[in-house]
DNA sequence: CTTGACCTCGTAGTGCGGTACGAGGTTTAG
DNA sequence: CTAAACCTCGTACCGCACTACGAGGTCAAG
């Protein structure tokens, strides 16, 4: 178990002191172990969890809806039957913004697929005009 | 083409009027037209691109980076070479996203395979552990 | 044994994305 | 013909997620 400072982690997981800090205040990351002049502790597990966490919060999950999924996987008192629940539930949310980002993916294909290639007017590039529609919900 | 008020639209698209007139200040949304007595008047195209706006939102996206998306859709002035070379770079961030999704996805997959089904502690999902280190990037 | 990089804490300030408010004009139902 | 429901605008405020700041303690290098 390799034992890394707060600076270590910050600079692994490439975010600033003042995160960890504060992800740890709401409760995302877990109060760490602390050295004899009270500094944070932390093993390489901690990086891969902050790491985890700005992945999430960038795919537009709030910092309480990770919060939300962490406790989930670390199980904090609850029976496993309820926690299955909530991460079927959790995972439908997500392959649901799978299934948008898709759509958007596919617009932007359209668009690269009906430009002739060349430095024109897209006044020919049709599709665009009506995209919103086929992106309907 | 039927005629919206700004209170149809945000009905239609789900959204408050002040948002609407948020992101027309923004840029998000063309400048509409105007009826004699100064009402924004829209059409139906407009709901759906409140809704694209809307889903892009809910998926990360920063207005800014929709209004970005917006624009290579729009093709404003801007030749078909260029635009086309954004469109690929900005779906190449989003099937990323959805590679992310589809991480994190499987890991609440593989913490539902590992419940036993019952309300027991979650002691033996012995996965979660590493479950981060799986994630990794 | 001092310098300077690192750490501690709390509080205050920032930027984004709305959201609410207030003063006023318009339109339509009774 | 008046009242309610809609619209206009600008400004101010809100919550989230940081981010910076200031006062101080720790520790490894020279």
């Amino acid at each position: 178990m390799v034992q890394l400072t707060v600076g270590k982690l910050t600079k692994a997981a490439g975010v600033g002191t003042e995160t960890v800090r504060y992800y740890e205040k709401l409760g995302l990351l877990p109060k760490p172990e602390r050295s004899k002049s009270g500094y944070r502790v932390y093993d390489e597990n901690a990086v891969n969890r902050l790491r985890f966490i700005m992945q999430a919060k960038n795919l537009g999950f709030a910092l309480e809806e990770v919060k939300e999924i962490l406790g989930l996987v670390d199980g904090t008192g609850a029976d496993c039957e309820s926690i299955c629940r909530r991460a079927r539930g959790k995972r439908d949310e997500i392959e649901k913004k799978i299934a948008e980002l898709q759509k958007i993916s596919g617009v932007l294909t359209a668009l690269e697929a009906d430009c002739p290639g060349g430095p024109a007017p897209l006044d020919q590039c049709v599709i665009l005009q009506n995209f919103y529609g086929d992106g309907n919900a």
